[in-house]
Parts: structure tokens; sequence; C-alpha cells
DNA sequence: ACCGAAGTGGAGGGAAGTCGTCCACTAGCT
DNA sequence: AGCTAGTGGACGACTTCCCTCCACTTCGGT
């Protein structure tokens, strides 16, 4: 379903729907799933209607923009977990790209309205578990090789993440850009085994994260 | 500014005004200064009408929610440091109750809205300079004591928490909080010193948090 | 008990912002 | 060179939120 209609699309058009989905991706990391759709189209240099023609409405954008970074990420993960020799390397590696790579909306299930629209999606869901497969490996290995604390689940750092990475502002731009790269280093030795504290309640898992089935 | 109002008020009124108060730091830590303010309202159990004989406008209610929520936590940071017998062990303290104090959008400056508003009240800076003061001098203590990593500086804690207390979704509330206070419990100790490794950038301080003189 | 002042709720006018369509125009492809 | 896919952005409908206003209720002193 995604590369079938990429094929058919002329030149220029392919660009700009390229164009689209790299400012949307932005745009979502940092300021979440409900901006302005003008925004968007101003940010990938074309007009609303080029945007609206590709797109046809923004649940379509949004689904659009979880697959492709699912699917970078999912790529990422295992070329990562394929060249580093051990889980626990590979896994902060993972995490620290992840700043870099905007792993935040794609976990950021966080937010409600891209919540209920992925979770309609069974293949954006697929792409998902899939990568949490593979970051549940990274644990359980990680935590086999006695560098990663235990009392932790692939859930906890996805909210970590997830929770993390969003729109931390401050005076200049590259200080924020900064401050996300330290509060990644910071939670990563926070994750590190060590004679430390415990954690209370119970390690998250992937299956905490559920989309929940909403009452709203 | 804060005594003399209050006192003149109606027993009814003060009540409906206090609750007013908790409602909104509530909703402001769930989902930051900009909602409806008839949400607020009806959290509160009252009209919007109530709402603003009592705040005048957004700002007024923005303004005094903080006001009373530095307070607390200056108070809270006051007896916390008088208590504890080391600063680190203080300062994890603090950190781990701020779960509960709803730290989030007092630190929480994050959020633009907010900023603006809180900037041209010299009242509300006072205080939240204050607030630094403390944190920062237990910062200081507990690097002395060897305990806290020394690659660190009060801004990166400010900019952790304010970012990670803030929406945590999951399927089940208690699932979230849960989750919560586990993120504060990895922060701490991704805090502590240790051989670990190095953090990027240099410490980020309280200055560096400052409200922009924004260009937007 | 009673009354005046203080307080209350929520309907509704109006401002602001978004959405997605539509169509005159441009530029790739053959 | 021409046909057609593609483009941009003005625009009307609609939603959302703000805050005012006023008929009604409640408090608290006498």
């Amino acid at each position: 379903m995604t590369a079938d209609p990429e094929t058919t699309l002329r030149a220029d058009a392919r660009r700009n729907r390229d164009q689209i989905l790299a400012a949307a991706k932005t745009i979502f990391a940092v300021s979440g799933p409900e901006v302005p759709m003008e925004e968007i189209a101003r940010a990938a240099g074309v007009g609303v209607g080029t945007l609206y023609r590709r797109f046809p409405d923004r649940d379509a954008l949004v689904r659009a923009v979880a697959m492709d970074n699912f699917e970078r990420v999912l790529i990422e993960a295992k070329v990562i977990a394929a060249e580093e020799t051990s889980a626990w390397s590979a896994l902060s590696r993972l995490l620290r790209q992840s700043v870099e790579l905007q792993l935040s909306i794609q976990l950021a299930m966080v937010s409600h309205r891209a919540l209920v629209i992925l979770k309609s999606d069974p293949e954006v869901r697929r792409l998902r578990d899939e990568i949490l497969v593979v970051v549940d490996e990274l644990v359980r290995g990680a935590q086999a090789e006695g560098r990663l604390r235990r009392d932790i689940g692939a859930g906890d750092i996805a909210i970590l993440f997830a929770t993390l990475l969003r729109q931390v502002r401050a005076k200049v731009p590259e200080v924020a850009e900064m401050a996300a790269r330290r509060c990644v280093g910071i939670m990563i030795d926070g994750l590190s085994a060590r004679p430390g504290t415990e954690l209370p309640g119970r390690p998250i898992t992937s299956d905490d994260l559920d989309p929940a089935d909403d009452h709203s």
C-alpha cells in the first residue's frame, strides 16, 4: 500500500509528497498531531491544496507519517541490533538515536488523537508491535547481560522516551536540543544496572501501553 | 495581595475560589494552560460566571495558580531541606514528592503561554527564583557530598521533571500514575553520581530557563 | 424570620481559527 | 506541442472558545 501509489506518481508530485511527509513528521514531533494543516503545507513548501490532494484528510496524513516512521525505526532498530555486540549497547544506541529519529510521535501513542487514529489501522499496529518485539528482546538481552536493571519493562522505556522527547523549550533552540540530548543521557544512566534504589510498582510491559478501549 | 481579598470573601465564595484553584491546578498540570475555561469551571463544580467573577481572565487564573503552587513548593522544599540530613536525600525526596505536588506547571515555564504570562509578574518571578535558589543549593550540596553527578545543573533537573511529569497516558489511570512514579525513580538514579557515562554539552543552569525575550 | 447585598450559573453574542473545496493556472511527460 | 496530472491559495461553512450579562439563589447580620 505504500509502494503502489508512489510509483505511479509524477516526479514532482512524488517529491512534494516526500516533503510533506518530512515536514509533517518534524512538526508533529514538536507540536503534536493537531497542528493546522496549513502550517504543515507551508513548512513543506506547498499549498494546502496539494496537501489535501495527497492526503484526503488529517487522519490519512497522521497514518502515513506513522507508517513511515515506524518503518524507519524498525529498520534502524534491526540494523543496530545486528551491528552492536551487546544488547545493552544496542539498546542505548537506539535510544540515543531516537532523538534524531523523532521516535517521539511514533511511540507517542501518548497523544490521544494519534492513538485513536492509529488504533484503527491494523497495518500500523502490526509495525508498532514488531518494533516493540525488537525492543523487548533488547531489553531482555541487556538484562541477561547484567547491564540493564531488572525491574524494568519495555513499556517503562517507551513511556520514558515518549514523554521526554516532546517539546523542550528554552531560551535558545540549541539549548533545547542539547537539553534533550542530556535528558536522554541521564535516563540511560538511570536505566543501567546498579546497586541503586528499587522502583515502585511493577515493570511496565508493552501490553500496558496498548490503546485503551476508551470510554470518553 | 493573597491574604487581602480572601478575608473579605463570603464563606461559600471562599470555598468556591479554593475549588477553582485546585481544579485549575490539576487540569493545567495534565493539559497545559490552554484548556477551555469551562472545563475548569466544570471540574470545580461551578459555573463559568463564577470563575470569571473571581479571576477576570485566564491570565489572572494562571497567575493565581502559579503563585499558589510556587508557595507550596517553596515551603515544602524548605521543610525537606531542613528535615533531611544530606542534600542528596533532600533533593531526591523533593523530586519524588513533586509528582504529587504537580511541580510540573510551576517549573513548567516550559509552556510558552504560561511563560509569557508569568514573566510579566514580578511577584511570581520572585517566588520562582527563590525556589530555584533552594534547588540550586541542594544541587551544589549534593554534588559536594559526592552523591549527585557533577556534570549537571539545576536547569537540567528542572527540564527533566517539567517535561516528564506531564500527561503520561496509559490503559488504566493507575498504570499511568505508577508509570510517572517509576519514571521519576529512574531519573533520580540517572542523576546520582557514578562512574557512568559523560553527558553531552554543558550543565544547564537556571539561567538557561529564563523566559526568552521572544521574537515570535 | 427577614432582607439586602454578595454570589451564582449558564445562555448567547461575537471573535478567532480551521477545515477542506474548487478552479484558474503551471509544468511534466510523450 | 498538447494533453493531463499536478498546483496553490482564496473562500464559505463550521467549530470552538471567550467573556458578558442578568434573572435567580444563598449567606449572614439583626
